[in-house]
Formats: C-alpha cells, structure tokens, sequence
DNA sequence: CGGCATGATTAACC
DNA sequence: GGTTAATCATGCCG
C-alpha cells in the first residue's frame, strides 16, 4: 500500500494542480480539446474550493448547482478513484465539499469535544466499577433493587436502634435513594435519545454528503462508532456523578445513624433492673446480654457499652444512683414477693441472683467500696431489708 | 444557651 | 476479647 504510486500530492493540499487529476480516467479526458475540458475542470474546482468563503446559503445554492452540473458524475468518478487508491479520506476536496454543512460539524465538534473524552476500550474496568456499584446500590438494575433494602437491612442490623425512628431514617433514605435512581435514569434516557438523534442526523448528513463525494460504510460506522463513544463517556459522567451523590448520601445515613439515641424508658427499666438486681456482680454473661438486647430491641455491644458506662458511673459516684438503687431494688423485691405469693419460685433465668443482693461488685481501687458506703448509708439504702418498707419505697418510686 | 445525662469511642490494661 | 477510664458528641431540660 505505500509503495504503490501516489496519485495525491504528497500534502495533499491545492487540488487545482492536483497531479492526481492528470490521470483522468477516459471517459473524462477523452478527445482533443483536453484544454477546455480542463479549463472546466479547474472552473468546477475552483468554485468547490471557494465554497469556504460563502455563506451556508450561498453554499446550498452550488451545492444544488454543482449536482446538477453536467460533469458532477465524472468528478465524482474521479473522487471514487482518488480516494480508493489512496485509502485515504483527507482529500482536501472533501473537506471543501463538506464545507457546506459547517454549522453541523460545527455542532458535532461542540459535543465530541466535552471534556473527559477518554477514548476507553470497551471493556473499561472503571466503568464496570461504576456499573457494580450502580447496580449494587440499587440504583441502575431492576426496579426497586434489593440494593437499597440491603444498606438499610444492613445499617439495621448493625446498629439495630429502637424501630420507629429507624423506619423515619430508612423511608428517608430510601426516598432520597430512589430519587437519584430516578433523576439517573431519566439523564440516562435523555442521553440516550440525544445520542440516536445525533446520530441519525450525522448519517442523513452523511448520506446527502454521499451525494457529492464518495463515503464509504465504514466511514459512516467510524463517525457513529466516535459518536458513540462520546455518548459513553457523557454516560460515564452521570455514572460518576451519581456514585458520587449515593456514596454521599450513604455516609450521611450513616453518619446520622452514629449519632447518639437515647433508650426508650422501657429499655433502660429492663437494664437498670438487672444492673441493680446483679449490683454484686454487674457483669452479665453473653447469653444474658443477648437476652437484654433482645428485650430492649438494641444490639449486644450497645448492651456492653452501657452496662460498662453503668458500672464505672455508679462506682464514680455511688450517691447520686443511690435513689435508683432504691427504685430498682424495691421492685425487684417487688416482684420477687408476688411471684412467691403466687407460690412458684420466682427465678427468671436473666437475673439468676436474688433481689438486692449488694455483696461486692469489685472496685479496683477499694474493693469493698460498695460495701462500707451500703453500710453508711444503711439508713438511706436498706437494700437486705427492701421487703420491709416496699408499700413507701414503691409509693415514692411510683 | 448552659449544664447535665447518656450512648459511643478509644487507649490502656489484664 | 472484655473491662476500665477518659473522652467525645449529642440529647435534653430548665
């Protein structure tokens, strides 16, 4: 293919004087007066190449005249020949020709020129990253993917806060969620239906181009192929952008769900009680916290976190919970005394140690602390004779 | 708004 | 790995 002679000027440039166009086929520079033929020739050239300098207007007008000028064939033919020997398509000839549909090519160098135009293999692992990552959060794929449900699912389990406001925030999630899949989907489909439009129009362009200059199937495909990929890398943008607008919204959510909640009353009462009720060993096994969780519908570290703030707090400051104790153990021994009154054996296997049995939750530093300030405060905290005054400990409580 | 209450986190410890 | 102690960050109430 390069050794072959070259029909086009090596720079391809001034077609007037174009070598190539000395090599006429036959059928054009049959007969004597070549002279005058040429002279029509280089006229027809010459008004080819000045269509640069008219008017879209003007340029429609010869672009009508030069279709129907009598030699508009034998040029073409000659096109087709040039252009196929040289493999070629940057004739200059071409170029003045298309000149006529500036203001599209114009329009499609304005869109091919978005920035970010990594012309990427087809197999792009960054988009396959975004792809997954869509598809994972349930923001592409099918309707109402299991991805949303499955952050929520999971932020749920792993923090597993009380119900009610979690819902709030799951619905909220959930709506803010689906509000990207939605403004995704429509950008998608916008982009979609602007790329096949743009499509069609660079082939109709193309295809009235093919009028006046030869253009062959595989240039057409190469300009859709290119349109395409522009498109694509459009696409990627909203990928990306919406990847970024979930991860956001995902750290958000779970940001909010780190911020503190406090307890439900009734789940406090349920760990105070067994607090008070083990205040000798406060330190309850795996299977009781699991059992409190379940109680107080929170999780088995939230459990941990707060009998370990329960135990250092109390023992910092033993006066202060003094009233509570009181509470607890007067219903506990409450409890206990109907329980036996019904005449079972009141021994719920989470609080397997007995009422107020305040014997000695270690302390690091004093280890019978508790006990001397029990003993102190005898008056104030007759945790071994709760049974005795429960009616006004109860009616203080209560 | 200030101060206390409280759940969570962290580093050190055993 | 669980606990302690300190600390952070937020909730809540006057």
């Amino acid at each position: 293919m390069e050794e072959q002679p070259r029909l086009m000027h090596p720079h391809g440039v001034s077609l007037a004087g174009h070598p190539g166009l000395t090599h006429r086929p036959p059928d054009v520079t049959a007969g004597n007066d070549g002279d005058s033929r040429k002279q029509d020739i280089g006229d027809i050239l010459q008004q080819i190449m000045t269509i640069t300098d008219q008017s879209l207007d003007e340029a429609q007008a010869r672009k009508h005249a030069l279709n129907c000028h009598r030699m508009k064939p034998a040029l073409f033919n000659v096109l087709c020949e040039i252009k196929e020997k040289t493999g070629r398509r940057n004739v200059s000839l071409t170029c003045a020709v298309s000149r006529y549909v500036g203001e599209e090519k114009r329009a499609l160098a304005g869109v091919l020129s978005i920035r970010g135009a990594q012309d990427e293999e087809p197999p792009d692992p960054q988009l396959m990253r975004l792809d997954n990552m869509l598809l994972a959060e349930g923001v592409s794929g099918p309707e109402k993917g299991g991805g949303a449900s499955a952050v929520a699912a999971a932020a749920a389990a792993a923090v597993g806060n009380s119900g009610n406001d979690n819902s709030v925030e799951h619905s909220d999630y959930r709506a803010k969620l689906s509000q990207i899949r939605q403004i995704y989907h429509t950008e998608l489909e916008k982009y979609e239906q602007a790329c096949n439009e743009f499509t069609t129009h660079v082939m109709n362009l193309l295809r009235e181009q093919s009028r006046t200059r030869p253009i062959s199937p595989k240039e057409i495909e190469r300009m859709v192929g290119i349109i395409h990929r522009k498109f694509s890398s459009i696409q990627m943008q909203l990928k990306q952008s919406t990847c970024e607008a979930v991860m956001i919204l995902r750290s958000r959510f779970l940001d909010a769900r780190r911020k503190r909640r406090n307890f439900n009353k009734q789940a406090t009462e349920i760990l105070n009680e067994y607090f008070y009720s083990h205040l000798s060993n406060p330190y309850p096994s795996e299977e009781a916290k699991e059992e409190l969780a379940k109680k107080c519908s929170i999780t088995v570290s939230q459990v941990s976190n707060w009998f370990g703030n329960k135990r250092i707090r109390y023992k910092k400051n033993i006066g202060k919970f003094q009233e509570e104790a009181n509470m607890y153990a007067a219903r506990t021994a409450v409890n206990a005394a109907s329980a036996s009154a019904q005449g079972s054996q009141a021994n719920s296997p989470s609080t397997p140690n007995s009422a107020g049995s305040a014997a000695s939750f270690n302390m690091s530093h004093s280890g019978d602390l508790f006990m001397s300030v029990q003993s102190l405060n005898g008056d104030s905290y007759p945790a071994p004779q709760v049974g005795a005054n429960i009616q006004s400990q109860v009616g203080c409580a209560r």
